[in-house]
DNA sequence: TATAATAATAGTAACAGTTATCGATATTGA
DNA sequence: TCAATATCGATAACTGTTACTATTATTATA
């Protein structure tokens, strides 16, 4: 893998906000620095950075949203205003083992994601 | 809500089975019982059945699959075959309150989603 | 039972989000 | 310095989904 000026600057847009961005929304911040970045280079690189476990996308329906802490953590989905924020909190480190006990399946990873107001959208 | 034929057939496709088609796996078989019927019509009452709380949707990245159990429980999502199991295992309830703690966020529900090889693609 | 109001339909167009293609450019190792 | 090639920007294409429209089905009421 090459360096690439834009990839630096996508991931250090990324890392440098707590907020978790849409790549669209990453693209119109980063144009304000980077003028000719494109759309498919945002993607691109989003998708090789996720692959190579430095960030992490996160799906709930609609657009992916992206995380420059790649280490697992819970996150609140707001059904208000659709953004997503971080919950700080001890890892649940035994469900994993749990579920196993309950299915044949073989589960390398667990993804917890609360569903409900962010404190800004309740006043 | 105006009654109607397909949105029975949905709903008793979709309760009948254990696995968590798409809309188009659903499609699909809908088609062989009921061969008019449309892509758009599938579509649109799976969102009514998951605005009304009959069904669930489950958003993973690519296309939703649909449960016809609406009670909130937990799933595998198969990074080999794609396909979502459920994993039945109790609720962890205390999870909610706990996030509350490290959040002002009010939060609803919750979804855990093991990630992990299913039983079949492990052989 | 017939009628009027309207929700739902099939079919299709449009849309959002994302990925693929392609010729040009930038990075890198020899 | 140069050749090999990963990445780029621009744009076309694709996937999953929603919106539109004329027609059909359901339902409440006369």
């Amino acid at each position: 893998m090459k360096h690439s000026a834009q990839r630096d600057a996508i991931l250090s847009e990324l890392c440098s906000r707590k907020d978790h961005p849409t790549a669209d929304e990453l693209y119109w911040s980063l144009r304000q620095v980077m003028p000719n970045i494109s759309m498919g280079t945002v993607y691109r690189n989003l998708s090789l950075l996720t692959e190579t476990g430095q960030i992490m996308r996160l799906s709930y329906g609609g657009a992916d949203h992206f995380d420059g802490n790649a280490e697992n953590h819970y996150h609140l989905h707001c059904t208000s205003c659709g953004r997503v924020f971080d919950i700080e909190m001890p890892m649940f480190e035994r469900m994993e083992s749990d579920a196993e006990k309950h299915s044949k399946a073989k589960i390398t990873s667990h993804i917890l994601t609360f569903v409900g107001i962010c404190e800004n959208c309740q006043n």
